[in-house]
DNA sequence: CCGCTATAGTTGCTGAAGCAGCCGTTGGCC
DNA sequence: GGCCAACGGCTGCTTCAGCAACTATAGCGG
């Protein structure tokens, strides 16, 4: 077997960004498990936080997050029966049901923010001097423009917010 | 609710981050399923065929991995059953036993390697300039020592060859 | 107005992974 | 030599996500 093909600089870069994003997405899980989330039901309430009317579509919820309908579909049935979300009917189309955020999941969100922004600030941002971090930044967003938009996996797009209102909105 | 928190510098950071590791994962993992491999199983087969001898105890390979031991023990089965690997009892400690990489297991991984290469340069690394890309990885490696040894999650870490030869080796 | 097709969401089934508990082995200790 | 704590690996149980099938609604064409 060619042993060196392990020392190729390519797979090296790849395990700098795989063990990087391990790392950080493990320190991030054990701050949500503390506040009883999951990084997943984190994700879905900071995107229906971030949306007009703390509220999406089912639809558009799954296809801004990692999940397919039917994955949205359990973990709102988890997070309804939490009390930190509701499903509302769309009036105007009875296929489409809302997926809302309740009083109770705005205030665990505020909860765990705070934590959240820290740790990243801690693990992630707050490494690098501030060019150095501009300059990772910047290649993160190429190699992100390149591979991004439609990927197989979830898109965790940072500003889809007028997805929603492009939408059929009701 | 604040609206503004999201537009926060660090969640944007780490939106980058995570986008770029979710959009090169994808990629990826279409490419092992073309050669009928999940990543877990093609990161198995990487583990084991840069090891001496091409084998690892079933507790040294769960350690290298992002796996439990009966993660391990289960995705060994599969990969057993498929012919691409083997176990092999440790002559000298009857608890233990090795995954050795078959034939057709280091076969397998001559197929999807160079596929598997020439994505990482044609998504990743090809899409930087070279004092880009270094500047990037500079980033990744900062981020990832801070975060990195024996992090929750698997260390996936790229050089451990000497791990097994530290071990009670046969 | 009727029927046909597309769409929204839910549900049964399957596969994968972790945890906890189990058994067999080992190696130190008396 | 026998005993016992530690260790390696495997199995039962649970959780969770995706796929595919299903129901209900919407919207278009004849």
């Amino acid at each position: 077997m060619n042993q060196n093909v392990f020392d190729d600089p390519r797979i090296t870069a790849v395990g700098l960004l795989v063990e990087a994003y391990a790392g950080l997405s493990a320190r991030f899980a054990a701050q949500f498990d503390e506040h009883g989330l999951s990084p997943v039901e984190f994700e879905v309430l900071t995107r229906l936080a971030r949306s007009p009317g703390n509220q999406l579509r089912m639809t558009d919820l799954a296809a801004q997050t990692s999940l397919s309908t039917s994955g949205v579909t359990r973990v709102v049935d988890r997070m309804e029966r939490d009390g930190l979300l509701t499903r509302r009917a769309c009036p105007s189309d009875r296929r489409s049901s809302y997926a809302v955020v309740t009083a109770s999941g705005l205030k665990r969100l505020d909860e765990v923010l705070p934590g959240h922004l820290r740790i990243i600030e801690e693990w992630f941002t707050g490494q690098l001097e501030p060019e150095a971090l501009k300059a990772l930044l910047d290649g993160l967003r190429r190699v992100r423009d390149a591979v991004h938009p439609g990927a197989t996996a979830g898109s965790t797009d940072p500003l889809p917010t007028e997805h929603a209102a492009s939408g059929s909105r009701c």
